[in-house]
DNA sequence: TATGAATGAGCGTTCATTCAT
DNA sequence: CATGAATGAACGCTCATTCAT
């Protein structure tokens, strides 16, 4: 078809553009949760489709391909989450507290958007070759990193931070144990043998990751010395 | 299942014996491959059995189906991890090496052997309902754990650890920032607008972490005061 | 069909006239081209709406049906063909001069127009029921035969040619050999090893045929008779 | 599936391997009559499993695709046609005889295997590219050439033929009038008003081209000389 | 022990076409 | 006059699996 329908800036809200709007936006939805659920192959056009209830020909109208929709779908979890990053905004003028609500935010916010990791490692298990084709994808990069770059300016500035880490090191390191922990509740809960899924284990990994965070940072002390 | 053919004590190792456990293992190794490459649903059993030289049906004569095939070969990298763990073993006397090693272990370990990490998040994706039905998989379970244990207490009988550290908290903390910058490399690779893949990427992650665990387990220095 | 726009005897001719004979224009000479590559199954409305950069839709608007666009296209392609054949025109004054100039433009043009050829030969495939349903189509018929037919007539006044022949018989001998030749060349190149496509193949071929047809119709000679 | 059954040279004739070939060769008689009715296009998977009373999934089991199966149709019919050209061999004693035989073989050929040349002609829209993938195709192509050399030599030899001649040449002249004959005869009814398909029609052409082609061949007579 | 034959549901995608302004 | 939205059936093909020896 080629002609894939884009309707992204809709002008004239008429009826009709309306009614295919709510179509093509059903169709994302549906296609979010499937994906997420079942994976990229797992997914098929039809649950899609049928849980969007429309049909499948729909899909192609406005999306071209499957692999169409699930670069739509990653766009969108992408766009959801840095308009998210973008309203926690914690104040950097206290750098520790500013820390701390970055950390529960990701640990918060992939608890309650499990789609968001499992859709991450769909991705990465086709390494990346959507997120590649995608030009959305990128613009949602730096903020994220900026973010941790201003509270680390603003600790060291008052003393209180090493100057001596990479902003984007700290932002993986607090990324790494929320993602973690989520992604992998499930082989983990059966490695361990007790579950990670609890609101009582979700807040002591928040505990404690923020404490090692905040050890990292601290200016006034260094790591054991490596001997060997 | 039923009767599916373990073969598993092969006693009498006659011709036929060899060249049906030889058939088993191409057929288990290419499921390995190819699961780890296209996921559970991507990953057919056609893809498995011409990778193995095999037929279809041979599939299902060892391994009774599908999901029979996938259990052995969650089995199978939970028995090869768990048998690289025992083999690292490092020395508990110097507890800051150990620890060292075991984080230099775990960064490389998913590094090499990528089909782990991938196999798991499919299995994730799956909310781990293959790993629930192999009564193998929680076997390998607190060898890994134990270790951390015995490593912590040793640090904390030298006066060099924390001594209010839980040893799963600190395993998680080690496993997520090793498995996440695997897992997700193909991702953050685009994310961050540069390669993770590099050796140099992989050294200055390894040194970071190791760094900040160091920090985070060492006796004498707290966290900075919440102050919010 | 119905209320198809037809737009043949455009008078008053505005810019809206204009633009819209243009779209259907365009419409029908993609079609030739996509039916003629593709065939009439294979040859999509989606293909042809593309290649004449509109939409679907204007197809239907225009032509009714896929079945009346193919219509349209092989009155398109006999009527084109006849305007050819009245070009021609050869001096039946001088009889084999003409009978040559016949043969040579009926090999030129199956060469040069190759859709012509195949898409008589898909029209042949579906048992020319879209010809039937063609009042145009009939038109086009007698010219070429009554050429043929004065010229013989002229050969035979001169003393040249045999007095026995019907002008349909020479008609489709002269179409036969020029036809096949364009239709078949891909087969039979395959088949007989040798390319049928080269400036000189063709040429050796137009000898052949004028050599023959000329042998055929020549006044003093009989065949060999035939002892079975 | 790739590992397609090949089952051509069955030896141990069980029954088992009877069943087998009885539904490859329903699939294969299926799809010549479905393809040479709907061409390649126009002739789906479903009809021609439905019209061997078989399922899809077998066509794939036996010939890999719809294009194996398309080239396996080819393969078919070229084999059979060489076949029966085989069983025709007359007797090159008598040439003029031996030539009216091959004119009467050919017409009477096409005429009753109508799919031969519809199939031929599927396969000339589709530029010869099933054949070429072929290598059984290329090895019926001499016999018939060789035929008719051996044809001329003999009326050479007896002083009856011209020695100019090439045999391809002759070959092609036959092989048109008679295929062009069957191949365009719904076109050609339309266009000349009537029907080539009455057994009347079809002996008269046959006398045309019997008498015509021994005008051509004939050792003492020229064509009329070309004057421009 | 091992394998060729067969199965039917489902896959992603394209088809020609109509609806409703 | 022109077109975006929608439709459902069919397309070629692959799926995991079972049958029958």
């Amino acid at each position: 078809m080629a002609q894939t329908k884009q309707t992204k800036a809709v002008r004239g809200t008429g009826v009709r553009e309306a009614a295919a709007q709510a179509t093509r936006d059903s169709i994302l939805k549906a296609a979010t949760k499937v994906f997420a659920r079942y994976g990229y192959d797992g997914g098929s056009i039809e649950k899609i489709s049928s849980s969007a209830k429309t049909h499948d020909r729909m899909i192609y109208y406005y999306f071209g391909s499957k692999e169409g929709l699930f670069i739509a779908v990653l766009e969108g979890i992408y766009h959801r989450m840095d308009r998210a990053e973008a309203t926690c905004a914690p104040d950097t003028a206290d750098p520790v507290a500013a820390l701390k609500t970055v950390i529960r935010f990701k640990i918060d916010y992939y608890r309650r958007h499990p789609e968001f990791v499992t859709l991450l490692n769909t991705e990465n298990l086709h390494k990346g070759k959507h997120v590649a084709k995608s030009e959305k994808a990128v613009e949602y990069s730096s903020t994220a990193v900026d973010l941790i770059r201003d509270i680390l300016d603003a600790g060291v500035a008052q003393g209180l931070f090493r100057a001596d880490l990479r902003p984007r090191d700290v932002y993986l390191l607090i990324v790494s144990t929320a993602y973690f922990f989520t992604s992998n509740r499930h082989t983990l809960s059966a490695f361990l043998g007790e579950s990670l899924e609890t609101p009582e284990a979700v807040a002591a990994w928040e505990r404690f990751v923020t404490d090692s965070v905040l050890r990292v940072v601290r200016a006034d002390a260094a790591p054991l010395p490596v001997t060997a």
